[in-house]
DNA sequence: AACTATTTATAAGA
DNA sequence: TTCTTATAAATAGTT
């Protein structure tokens, strides 16, 4: 995306970090909701922001919710 | 994406919903670790596939550290 | 499974 | 900083 290739490396300046973050947060919890709409399943999505505020999204009430749903599965990937 | 514009609507198609599934599914854990890699924080993710299949990425260990990381901020939106 | 046309995302720049 | 632009990335349909 954009002029440039992604460097898989941490954005030291603070502020090209917090942009960084505000536009890919945005964009994950749009295709996070994509998925759990069009195929019809749950989704749950927990992040933090470089100065430590919280974004959650959840197809369901509560992240926890689908935590608990995904515990209950007889095989359960790293949870 | 693609030859056509997304529906936001659940596909009825099994075979093609499990495709679908199956793409987003990677492509929104890899920008969740783009994420938590270029902004140093944590990410959590839980997904269920339509067989009802669970698979997870966490930044960390586990997707529940981050989890109770969340739950001890002060203000924290719905988990 | 690989290809391709097209949409979407987005890094820079205005 | 919000909007625009050029380009990278993702992906739906096709082969």
């Amino acid at each position: 995306m954009g002029h440039n290739k992604i460097v898989m490396k941490k954005i030291e300046d603070p502020t090209s970090r917090k942009q960084f973050y505000s536009n890919r947060k945005d964009s994950i919890v749009k295709k996070s909701n994509e998925l759990a709409v069009v195929c019809g399943t749950d989704v749950a999505l927990l992040m933090f922001s470089p100065a430590g505020q919280v974004t959650t999204y959840s197809s369901k009430e509560s992240v926890e919710d689908i935590m608990i749903e995904a515990m209950k599965k007889p095989v359960n990937p790293r949870i």
